[in-house]
Order: C-alpha cells, then structure tokens, then sequence
RNA sequence: GCGCCCGUAGCUCAAUCGGAUAGAGCACCGGAUUUCUAAUCCGGUGGUUGCAGGUUCGAGUCCUGCCGGGCGCGCCA
C-alpha cells in the first residue's frame, strides 16, 4: 500500500527537475510512513525536508512543487502540506477496500512475497553443547531463531535452518565418564562422583537406557586405585581427567567409545523431540565430528596456510586475528596437536559459505559476543566478504516465580528445563512469550503471568480474537444468515464507523510488519502490531454487532472480520502460535 | 583496565534510514453485558527518555564524556 504513495511522489518528481536531481541518491518508498496520528492521514512522507539540503530550497516550497505535480490518483483522497514540510496523504475508502479484498483473495499468503536474486540463508541457532537438555535459556534461542526464519521466509529468502552439534572434545569424554559411573553406580560399583562431572539425573536414565551388552563393569578396587582427590581438597579437572582415563583403560577405548557416542545421541535427539514438539524445526544437524573425519578443518586450515594466514610460535599454530581487528592472535591447533574450537568453527563457517550459503546468520547467545570478531576475521581472511556473516545476540532470560529470581545452571543438574517450561506454561505462552522482547533485552519470563489465563496475558488476548471470530461465523451459519462474501465485497462502502476504518487501516499494515520485522530480525516487532489489531477489532466487536439483518451491512463486516481472521492467523503462525477456532 | 549490549511512566516494555503532541499493557480510580464468547470494551490518573555537552529544520534514536546494570576478554568448549 505504501507503494501506491511511494510512486505517486516519484511520477510527480519526474516533472521537477531540478528536484529529480536532488532526488537521484534517495529512495522514495524510505521517505513514506504510516502517520502516527489519524488527523496527519494515512501516510506521511519527509521527501520535502530530505531534498531540503540538495535542492537548496525551502521544504514547504519543495512540497508545494510536488504537490502540484502530482496526478490524480482515485486511491488518494487528499494531499496536504503540515508542520514543517511533511507531505500528508489521506487514502480514499476505495484503497482501503481494494486491500481488503487482497487479504481475502491471498489467504495464508497476504503478508508473504517473493523476492527476485535473494541469497539463500544459512540460519543457525541454538547450536547448544548435546550435554543435557535443553534449559529455559535455550528455548529462547528456539523460539527467536524459528521465527526470524519463518519472517525471512515470509519476505522471499530461502532459509535454511542448522543446529550445529559440539559433539566433539573433552566435554563429550566428561560426559561419557559421567554415564560410565552412573552405569557403575547401577551395576553396584561405588565410586565418588566428580564434581566436575554432570550431574543431572538425566546421566542416570541415559545409563539404564543405553545398550551396554558388550560392556563387563570392572570391580571398585580397579575403578579406585590411584585415583587423585576431587576437589575440595584436591583439584576438580585433575579428577575428571583421571577419571576419563581410567573409563578408557578399563572399558577399553571401543569401550567408552561406545558409552561416549550412545550417550551423545541419547541427549541429541532428546533436543530434538524436545524443538520438535515446540514447533521448531531444523533442515541439518551439523555435527562437529563429521566436521573432522571429513577433514573439513584440515581444508579450512590449508586455505589459510596458502594465503598465509597462519604461524608458529611456542610449538603452536596460531592465526594472526589481530589483522582483522581482533585484540589478540587466536590459537588454531594447540602445542600438543589438537585443534581448538575456534579451528573448529572457523572451518564450519567455511563449509557454510562453500556449500553455497552466500549469507550467514548466527544466533548466538550474549556470552558469545567475543567471538564474532575472530570468526568473522577467520571469513575473511580465506577470501570470503566479512559483511556476509551476520550475528544476533540473544540475551539471558531470568525465570520468576512468585516474583522470586530462579537459578540455572547445567553442570549443577539444578536447571529449569525448557520441557518443563513447556509443560508448565504452554508451547504456545511459551513462544509468544520467549519473542515478546527484544533479543538484545535481558528477558524477564514471569512464570506466574505467562500462566494466567486472563487479561494480564497477551499471547490470549489475541488468539481470544481469533476465536471470537471464529464464533461470529459459526454462529451466522447458525441463525441462517451464512456469509455471502460477493456480497460483502460488494457493499464495503458500508463500513463508515470509526473502528472500522481503524481496523482496515491496521490491515493493511500487514505487510509492512512483516517486512520491517524480518529486516530489523525482530519478531517483537509482529507482537506489537498483533496486538494493536487485534485491540482495534475488540474494540470494533463491542461496539458494533455483526449478525444485524441488514444482509449488506452484515456481510461487508463479515468480510473485514475474515480478514481480520485471516491476518492473525498468518501472523501467529510465523511465531509458531496456534491460532484456536475456539477457546 | 579494554571491548560489546542495555538504561524510556510505580512495574514490564513500544516508538518506522533521525520526524510532527514519546505510546501500550499491568497496577490504581470510575463506568459498560435482557446483545455475535466480559479471556472483552469505554473513560481517567501517570514522563526533565540515567546525567552533561554536541551535530541539525528536527534527537528516545546519531557523536563525545560521565553514572548505573549485564556479558566477554584461555593453547576451555
């Protein structure tokens, strides 16, 4: 809709030269917005004040000038002048009846296009360590990332959605070592559980799941001798090492090796069932194993070395990040041989862009923040464009219940997990909720609001419209006054009260949000809007009855209430909410 | 110490490349249902946008400094 205002100015510039040049860096469809207030119009657009400075003229005469020049339009009803040179159109009923019809006639599809050349989208999130369950914190993650998918989606993008999977590395073995002992612990063996091990009860199902057919338990006497302390008193990593040893020793390495991958995939596709069931759904899960057998890092790191972007020093191979305008140089593969992590990721980021991914999003928590840059430095430097990789951090999340702060903490198996959010409040709350705020605001999740089915409750107030709808046609059909949609087409010009044009205007915004929201990466933006229309419709409902017998007026209201209908449905499905016929 | 994020009504938060009189919800006060779902609506109270400068037609938004909060600064993952 805006487009139609948009083209309207840029037709009328094109009789006004010397404006037209002034105009040649700018955009017309950036200088035209929604007004904020009814009595300024429907949309406003600064082109005036923007050509102000190139034009050198005043921008009331720049606007007069445009004004003048432009056509007549039967979508525009009135165009004025107002404060210090905004230009102000008042759309004609018929624009807004026009839209309607759009929004009847494109369904699910009102709000989505299609997009000519965009770059597909590698989009990965979540990506947390396969050490437990997913945790509160995560279910952030889940609920953020899905839906800035499903917006980039919505715009045109393809998106493709990964889960990168830390299968690898010593915390994999501290895991394996942790089930090992719970498996010992079951089978009468004793031995005192590291405090730098996890802890979870999750550990102890994990050990009377696995198969562990092939495995004999060595006696206690074995599992103990020579054993360091644990801390306190001893050192806690010392131990966990020890203990890892003495799993590998005993069990033989194809031994652990067997607890170690079973217990890894125990815990992997429980996080799956686990987003599965919250709607959030992936195309790849990228394990960093494979990562290393199909000797990706060993590509990554020979990219590097022939442009050289690799050193020695200390025994060590280090990457110079200080290049690239990191604080210091990043170790790559460490005196004793083994790769870091950051190797590690600098190679999965090169497997995204050599698969053909030309633009990367990460989402990463907050804590992360520190490695954006050596990533993207690591980009770089193999030749790909640092702009390519884009970053969203995600802040914490603090639960409250009974206005009291919760704890979290994995290795503590104290957490709460997002499976028993879920349980707890709803996937539906807890979706809405996880997107309410803005990623890079610390999230407050109130466990007793989220919970209230009341008022106090948005992601209700909002499907509570849906299914009031809902109700108004099961109920015409009912009383024999089925929708005659031609009809309603028909006699839009019948909806005339204030609500009802607040309503259409709120409509066909749509479009708008979705692609303000997906740019921005900020599904808080389409919350806001849901809830500003759906409070425009409620108001409407109160005020005004539907099913009156004059058929005309009732099948025009019909059709904005379908509309209506139609608009929140396509909007909460992009934050993965239901939509209810009835509640 | 250095870097990143944040600071808006009593509380939780909005605010469109920098736009017009900074908006919602909650809370508080007062009203509305013989009616299609009251999980609703209508009205009212509530602000020096952390502080101080700067940039310009215009700053919550951009720049500088300060104050306050969070996070990060490993040959960990």
């Amino acid at each position: 809709m805006k487009l139609i205002v948009a083209n309207l100015i840029n037709e009328a510039l094109q009789s006004v030269p010397e404006l037209l040049a002034a105009a040649a860096d700018l955009d017309i469809e950036t200088t035209v917005e929604r007004t904020r207030d009814a009595s300024h119009g429907d949309f406003a657009s600064n082109v005036a004040m923007r050509l102000s400075k190139p034009a050198k003229k005043n921008p009331r005469d720049i606007a007069s000038s445009i004004i003048d020049a432009l056509g007549v339009n039967p979508m525009i009803a009135s165009v004025e002048i107002a404060g210090p040179g905004f230009i102000n159109f008042h759309l004609s009923p018929s624009a807004f009846h026009a839209e309607l019809k759009f929004i009847l006639d494109a369904g699910e599809n009102y709000g989505r296009q299609a997009k000519k050349d965009a770059p597909k989208i590698l989009l990965e999130f979540i990506s947390a360590n396969p050490t437990g369950p997913l945790h509160v914190g995560h279910g952030r993650h889940a609920a953020y990332g899905a839906s800035v998918g499903n917006l980039l989606e919505a715009v045109g993008y393809p998106v493709h959605r990964e889960y990168y999977v830390n299968d690898a590395g010593r915390q994999m073995d501290i895991l394996g070592a942790s089930v090992w002992l719970r498996w010992l612990e079951a089978n009468g063996v004793e031995v005192s559980f590291p405090s730098g091990g996890y802890r979870g009860e999750y550990i102890r199902e994990i050990a009377a799941e696995i198969d562990t057919a092939t495995l004999v338990p060595p006696a206690a006497s074995d599992v103990l001798a020579g054993l360091p302390l644990d801390a306190p008193g001893g050192d806690k990593e010392e131990y966990v090492e020890a203990i890892i040893a003495k799993a590998k020793s005993l069990q033989g390495d194809d031994g652990f090796d067997h607890i170690r991958q079973q217990s890894l995939e125990s815990i992997r596709a429980d996080i799956e069932d686990d987003l599965a069931e919250f709607g959030v759904t992936f195309d790849r899960w990228y394990s960093e194993q494979s990562l290393i057998k199909t000797g990706r890092i060993d590509d990554a790191l020979a990219v590097l070395e022939s442009r050289g972007m690799l050193y020695r020093k200390d025994g060590a191979t280090w990457f110079p990040a200080t290049k690239f305008g990191d604080e210091k140089d990043r170790v790559v593969v460490r005196e004793n041989g083994v790769k870091t992590y950051f190797a590690s990721d600098i190679a999965y980021h090169f497997d995204k862009r050599e698969r053909g991914y030309h633009y990367l999003i990460d989402i990463l928590g907050a804590d992360h923040h520190g490695y954006v840059t050596r990533v993207r430095a690591g980009l770089v430097a193999m030749g790909y464009e640092g702009d390519t990789l884009e970053v969203e951090l995600v802040q914490f999340v603090t639960l409250y219940r009974g206005g009291k702060k919760m704890q979290m903490s994995t290795r503590s198996g104290e957490f709460d997990t997002l499976r028993q959010l879920r349980a707890e409040v709803g996937n539906d709350a807890a979706r809405f909720y996880y997107v309410m705020r803005s990623n890079d605001q610390h999230l407050d999740f109130d466990l007793d609001i989220a919970t209230t089915q009341s008022n106090d409750n948005p992601v209700f107030y909002i499907q509570y419209a849906h299914a009031r709808i809902a109700r108004v046609f099961a109920r015409a059909g009912e009383s024999g006054m089925n929708w005659d949609q031609d009809n309603g087409r028909a006699n839009l010009g019948k909806l005339t009260t204030s609500q009802e044009k607040s309503l259409m205007s709120a409509l066909s915004r749509y479009p708008e949000i979705i692609e303000l929201a997906a740019k921005n990466r900020a599904p808080q933006t389409l919350v806001h809007y849901l809830r500003d229309l759906v409070s425009d419709f409620h108001s409407s409902y109160n005020a005004h009855k539907v099913l009156v017998d004059d058929a005309n007026l009732r099948d025009a209201r019909l059709a904005l209430y379908k509309a209506v209908k139609t608009v929140v449905a396509n909007g909460l499905a992009i934050l993965g909410v239901s939509a209810p016929e009835e509640m």
